[in-house]
DNA sequence: AAACCCTTTAGC
DNA sequence: GCTAAAGGGTTT
């Protein structure tokens, strides 16, 4: 099988990537994203690397420090250009080109599977799932904003397909192919995270060890529920109201273990309707809740 | 202020 | 064409 993903061998035990933002990041390399991973793409998957590095110039770019979290980690003003490249006083005409960041497989296995489970993120565990993923907060929540989107529009097209045979509730007919088709075996998880398998290595993260996962990041009152009533995915609901909610109730009481991971898949595909924070911190509850049993 | 949705831009 | 990222409008 060889399978051998990513990276299995060294190419990626490094992954200067980018932290870039994030606040809790304890590793911060740079300030840019991703501009100067110079990374070895020797096998050939191509971690986070960066697109393509502009060679000259000195992109003025991207960096947008985003801040989503971490209100600025760099000083406006101090760092890089952007202060005035951006809306300073001087429009400098600087198009700043886009980076386009090429996530590894491994990591888009991660994203995925933590999409399936969740469409939404708070931003603990934005922060969480960047870091392991060494990723930027802004990116990662991004890609799930990208993928929501991406994934309304698949639902869209889905519905139609289905919409005029079968309407009913439990219709769990085309499942999303979120991962699917880019996981390989060896990207799994495991039942306790969601990390890899084989993720002894830049996925050490000590966040996902256990600590923080275990409860109360999940519940914290953080979320802040955005308009679910309003959801496009949300809006089914209207049919069948609280019927959403049984299967997350059962589906916790039913599953334990390993058979969580499987049936999350499953349950997964609810919870695309089903994004409420209470839901969600059930179904939460119960992928986090370690195998051993606490 | 920050996150979200949606659209658009642009790199691959 | 896909999709990461930027931009703009909206909501809380």
């Amino acid at each position: 099988m060889s399978v051998d993903p990513a990276c299995s061998h060294s190419s990626c035990s490094e992954e200067p990537s980018d932290p870039e933002d994030m606040s809790p990041m304890p590793v911060i390399y740079g300030s840019e994203e991703n501009y100067f991973s110079l990374q070895i793409s020797s096998t050939e998957m191509h971690h986070t690397e960066t697109a393509s590095l502009p060679s000259s110039v000195d992109l003025p770019v991207q960096d947008s420090p985003d801040s989503s979290t971490s209100p600025k980690l760099e000083l406006p003003g101090s760092s890089s250009e952007e202060g005035m490249g951006k809306r300073g006083e001087s429009k400098i005409q600087v198009k700043k080109q886009k980076v386009r960041t090429v996530f590894s497989q491994a990591q888009l296995c991660v994203l995925n599977q933590r999409f399936q489970k969740q469409k939404y993120l708070s931003l603990q565990q934005m922060q969480e799932l960047s870091s392991s993923l060494d990723l930027s907060y802004k990116q990662v929540k991004t890609w799930f904003q990208n993928q929501r989107m991406k994934y309304k529009r698949w639902q869209k097209n889905n519905w139609s397909k289905t919409s005029h045979s079968v309407t009913q509730k439990g219709s769990t007919c085309i499942e999303y192919p979120g991962l699917h088709s880019s996981c390989l075996p060896g990207f799994l998880v495991n039942p306790s995270g969601n990390l890899p398998v084989w993720s002894n290595q830049t996925w050490n993260n000590p966040a996902w060890s256990g600590q923080n996962w275990s409860s109360h990041s999940w519940s914290t009152p953080a979320w802040h529920s955005p308009v679910w009533s309003s959801q496009p995915w949300g809006a089914p609901f209207h049919n069948s109201g609280e019927d959403s909610l049984q299967p997350y109730v059962q589906f916790q009481q039913h599953f334990s273990g390993n058979d969580l991971e499987a049936s999350l898949e499953t349950v997964g595909e609810n919870s695309k309707y089903l994004n409420t924070p209470q839901a969600l911190d059930v179904l939460n509850y119960s992928v986090n809740m370690p195998p051993d049993g606490m």
